[in-house]
DNA sequence: GTGAAAGCGCTAACAC
DNA sequence: GTGTTAGCGCTTTCAC
C-alpha cells in the first residue's frame, strides 16, 4: 500500500494526447498554448490529480524559492514572533519558508545549515544574540562565504555581522538605546540602585543592553560602581533563581531591570514568593514585550521590540538586494511600554 | 555574482581521480570502498566544500523524508509547543521538517498541502481543532487519499477524524474528560453558577470541553439550564471582550470556564479593569497550561495537555505505522494543574 | 502550435 | 574494486 508509483508529466500528457512538453508550457503557465489544447491538459491534470514534483523541477530549473529560518526555539515567544514574519513575508512573496530550530547547539546549527545548502535555500536567516566566540565566527564566515558562493544569502537576524567583510545582511535592534531608554525611565522614577538580572558575557544583545543600562547610571552621574549586572543568563528559570538568590541577602537595590521578559517573569515569580510586592517595594522592568508581558503581576513594563517586523524585513531585504549589497546594518526602533510594575522606590514615597 | 555554479560530483570525483560512481559511493557510504579512495574522495570533497544536490538525490531516490506540519500560527503557545514535539522528533530520526502556518485560511491550508505533495513529504500532520463543516471533511478526505495514493501519511493531531474510513493517523486528548474534571473541581469548591467562555460551534475541541462542563453539572445534580456557555471562540481578545460584556450585567455567576488560557488571560483582565479580584469575587480556570499560565494575575489554575508529546507521537506514529494501519484514536491524558485562580464562592465564605 | 530530445545532479545496476 | 551508463521527472531549446 505504500509507495505507490506517483501520477507524472508523462501520464497527463498521454490523456490528453499531447506531449509531455506541451503538459509542461500549459502547467508552466510561461508560454502561449491554444486555449483548446490548454483546456484539455488542465481537464487531464486535475482527473488524475497531478501534482508536479517539485524535485524534479527544482533540479532543472536551478534550485527553488526557499528561506530558511534557524531559531534556538520556537516555544520562545520572541522567537516565534520573528519566525512568524519570516514566515509571512516569505508566503507573501510566494517563497516557501523552512524552520530549523538548534536548541542553542552550534552542531545542531551547523548540521542545519549544511542541509539548508543542500536543499538549495536561497536565503537563510541566523535569528536572535549570540555569544562571539572564535568558534562562532569561524562558522559563521564558513556560512557566509559557501552561501554566497552559491548565489544564496545569509541574513543575521537581531545580532550584527561578527566581520564587516563578509558577504552578509543584517538586520537589527539597537539594543543599547532601549536598555538606555528603560534604565532612564527607572532612573526618573527615583530609583538609584538598579540590578540588572541576566546578564551573558559575550552574547552580542545582552552586552548591549547592558552597555545601555551603564550608559543611562553615568548620564545620570553615577559612579560606575553604582552598576550591578548579575550574569545568569536567560530564560525563566535562570532569573527566578537568580533573583530568589539575590532576595536572600541584605536587600540593596530598589529596582531590576531584567535581560528579556521571561527573565522578568522568573524574577516577578520569586519577588512574590519571598513575600514582596511588585511595584511597592521592587520595581521591574524587562525586554521584548512578548504577547503575555501585559497578563504578568503586575502588568510588566518593558521595551517593544518589533519582533514580527524584524522576520519580515529579514527577507524582504534578502529578496530585495539578490546580489549582496552588503555593509550598512538595518536597525529598527524599539520603545518603553509603560504599565505597571514601576513606581518610586518606597524611601521616595516616604520622605 | 548570483547563482554561481554549484560545485557538483563531477568535479569531486576529478579531483579525487575517480568516477562519480565512487564519489557516490563513498558518501553514501552504503558500499564497501578501500580506505585509500575513500580518504581521496572525501578530502576532494572536503576541499571543494561540496554538498550534494538534495533534489537530485531525492529525484533518483524516491523523495525524502521529511515531515510537514501545518498550524493556525505559530505565535500560539499551545501551537508552538506541539511543532517543537513534531520538530524534535522528527530531528531525532533523522527527518527533516517543514512548518506552515495558515491563519485560519482554508486556502493556505490547501495550498500548503498541495505543496507538501509537490515536495513529496512523506508525512502531513494537521494539528488543532477545528470547525467541522462540509468543505472541511471533503478538503481532508482529499489530503488523506491523495496521500495515502502517493504512499505518505496523514496524521490528524488535536482533532478526530471526520470519517473512520479515511486513511488517516490521529492522535488527540479527551477533551471531554479535561472539561469535566475542572468543572468539578470548581464545583467541588462550591461554585453553582459557572458560565464556559469561548465557545465556538462546531468546532471539534471546544465542543467536547462544552461536553465536559455540560456532563460535570450534571453528574451533581444541576440542571440543563445551569449550563451557560459564551460563544465568543477562542483568543485573548475574544476572551478579554466576553468577559467586560458579561460583566457590565448583573452577575449572575461565581466562576468562568475559559476554553483556553488566552482566553483566561483576556477574562483575568477584564475582571481585573472591573475593579473585582480574582479568585475572590470571582474564580477562574483555563485550558491548557500554557508555559506563563504560572505568571498570570493569579497564576492559573487549569488543565494540562502535554503539547509537546502530542507532536512527538504524532511523528511517531507515521513513522512506526508507514502502511497506515489507521483505525484506532490514539488519546493522551491530561491533568489538572491547581494554582491560585480558584476559590471558594464569595457566599460560602460569609455563611 | 507542438513534438523530440538534451540534459539538470545524482544513484544503482551492470560491466569489466 | 571501480568505471560506464541508464534513467528519476521535469523544463527548454530546437526542429518541424
Amino acid at each position: 500500500m505504500a509507495d505507490k508509483a506517483r501520477v507524472t508529466i508523462r501520464e497527463v500528457a498521454e490523456r490528453a494526447g499531447v506531449s509531455v512538453a506541451t503538459v509542461s508550457r500549459v502547467l508552466s503557465g510561461n508560454y502561449p498554448v491554444p486555449p483548446a489544447t490548454r483546456a484539455r491538459v488542465l481537464r487531464a491534470a486535475r482527473a488524475l490529480d497531478y501534482v508536479a514534483n517539485a524535485h524534479a523541477r527544482a533540479l532543472v530549473g536551478g534550485g527553488r524559492k526557499m528561506v530558511a529560518v534557524v531559531l534556538r526555539q520556537v516555544t520562545s515567544p520572541f522567537y516565534a514572533q520573528v519566525a512568524e514574519g519570516v514566515e509571512a513575508e516569505a508566503a507573501a512573496n510566494g517563497w516557501l519558508c523552512l524552520v530549523g530550530t538548534t536548541g542553542g547547539d552550534p552542531q545542531r546549527e551547523m548540521d542545519f545549515v549544511q542541509l539548508m545548502r543542500e536543499e538549495g535555500a536561497r536565503v537563510v536567516i541566523l535569528v536572535g544574540g549570540v555569544v562571539e566566540d572564535d568558534a562562532y565566527r569561524e562558522r559563521v564566515a564558513h556560512y557566509a562565504h559557501a552561501l554566497d558562493a552559491a548565489g544564496a544569502r545569509l541574513v543575521l537576524c537581531g545580532r550584527p555581522s561578527p566581520d564587516p567583510e563578509l558577504p552578509a545582511l543584517v538586520v537589527v535592534f539597537d539594543n543599547e538605546a532601549g536598555a538606555l531608554a528603560v534604565t532612564s525611565h527607572l532612573l526618573s522614577a527615583g530609583h538609584r540602585r538598579i540590578v540588572f538580572l541576566g546578564g551573558l558575557p559575550g552574547n552580542t544583545a545582552l552586552d548591549a543592553r547592558v552597555a545601555g543600562y551603564r550608559a543611562a547610571l553615568a548620564a545620570h552621574g553615577l559612579p560606575p560602581e553604582a552598576a550591578h549586572v548579575v550574569d545568569c543568563g536567560l530564560g525563566r528559570a535562570a532569573g527566578h533563581r537568580a533573583m530568589a538568590e539575590l532576595l536572600k541577602g541584605e536587600r540593596e537595590f530598589t529596582a531590576v531591570f531584567a535581560g528579556d521578559d521571561m527573565v522578568a517573569a522568573g524574577a516577578l515569580r520569586a519577588i512574590a514568593d519571598a513575600g514582596l510586592r511588585v511595584p511597592d517595594d521592587v520595581s521591574v522592568v524587562g525586554y521584548n514585550d512578548i504577547p503575555l508581558a501585559e497578563d504578568f503581576n503586575p502588568p510588566l513594563t518593558t521595551v517593544r521590540t518589533p519582533a514580527e517586523e524584524l522576520g519580515r524585513s529579514a527577507v524582504r531585504l534578502a529578496l530585495r538586494d539578490p546580489d549582496g549589497t552588503a555593509g550598512t546594518d538595518h536597525v529598527l526602533g524599539t520603545h518603553i511600554v509603560v504599565r505597571g510594575s514601576v513606581s518610586p522606590p518606597p524611601s521616595e514615597r516616604t520622605p
